[in-house]
DNA sequence: ATAACAATGTGAAATAAATAACAATTTATT
DNA sequence: AATAAATTGTTATTTATTTCACATTGTTAT
């Protein structure tokens, strides 16, 4: 009880940083290190040191004088923090490139984060099987997302599809959405909504170096 | 010179977001609307009005009270503002799904932003022209970025190549860079890099809806 | 032993970003 | 002409996030 209200406290950015800090971690365990400092965390992930030790200590990390954080147990410890229990399903709607490329890099790569199904409207990939997940027709959402306990969808439909689709999401009773479609949908307060857009990415990027040039 | 001054000091989220009003302001001017209101832009990106005011009084553009502003003239303001006048030149680093994804998704969106290039280690790909988009060797890297003024890079390549190619994209000169590998890189201070990680924004989605359970 | 060093942990301060509050003003209505 | 309503523009405030400053404490070298 006292956890999940801590939880529900952690800064947003800290949520992000922690998953990003246990990929970097994995890959370190991996290579057997079995230690790491705060400034190492931090020059792989462009931040300070002081930020690391700040978000560690927000999940009442401590780390060892001189030796720094244990990697395996830090490791676990951010997994308990960001992970579900149960695990996740995870639906991908529309197989396009964007839906392909994420099924090819999900899939195997986090326990608790699993592509159960995916949907299309085109019938040329309904009925196929990528990487381990099976592809539906859109006409069957429902049905799966209950079938399957599916929580989380991903959007990669065309961004004329997308209201539609986040409406049938919505009816369907998931829980949250990555929308990746340019579109921006509207969902109720109860389902997490979490958008990406490349294009504004790429303006950013392009404004900051045509800024760079006016020095 | 006054504002060259001002767009340095422009918050970062606010740059992202001049780049979304844009997006919904197009699809406006479009459909022939000539006036839309500050709560109006607001709903369609999930914010406030006075958030959408104030990013507007950052850049110096005035609405008309009653009709709020002017669609046309606002959605040029926003290019004066974050466009650069001669044209940015990209290139796409890696032809996966994600790669022929964004190719698909941006050419002819922007006409500021020009993707003028890919780069593939494949030889099967070497000599595709996609949408428009030939694919040269990586090998040729540095070669066409200067020949054809590459100014960004979009990664795109598998995680054991985020690496390199970054080091052979700084080493080419590239000065803006936007990194969609897994992997975090270094670059010189003067080169603008911004990172995205699709399994940190998985996880961020999975994270808020394994605590809404908490309740 | 003791001093110097290098790391963590954290309260305080600074910075960045979002929100609230409200004055000003145009338009529509009576 | 006066009033009401709706919208912009902007200062002040609040909230969120990052950074600073430094106390603490193992470890190593002398």
């Amino acid at each position: 009880m006292k956890i999940e209200r801590d939880l529900k406290n952690l800064p947003h950015k800290t949520i992000e940083r922690l998953s990003q800090y246990r990929r970097a971690l994995l890959i370190c365990h991996e290579q057997g290190q079995t230690h790491i400092y705060s400034h190492e965390i931090a020059k792989i992930q462009h931040i300070t040191a002081v930020q690391v030790r700040r978000d560690l200590m927000l999940i009442g990390y401590s780390g060892t004088l001189r030796k720094g954080y244990n990697v395996k147990d830090l490791i676990d410890l951010i997994g308990e923090i960001i992970d579900s229990k149960r695990g996740i399903n995870v639906a991908i709607i529309g197989i396009g490139n964007l839906g392909r490329a994420l099924i090819n890099y999900f899939v195997g790569k986090r326990s608790h984060l699993e592509i159960v199904a995916s949907f299309d409207i085109n019938p040329d990939k309904i009925g196929n099987i990528m990487s381990g997940v099976p592809c539906y027709s859109i006409d069957e959402l429902a049905d799966k997302i209950h079938e399957l306990h599916i929580e989380v969808a991903i959007m990669t439909v065309p961004a004329d599809f997308a209201t539609q689709t986040a409406d049938a999401l919505v009816a369907a009773g998931i829980k949250g959405i990555l929308n990746y479609t340019p579109k921006p949908v509207n969902v109720p307060e109860t389902i997490y909504l979490e958008e990406y857009d490349m294009i504004t990415s790429l303006e950013k990027v392009a404004f900051y170096v045509k800024i760079q040039d006016l020095n």
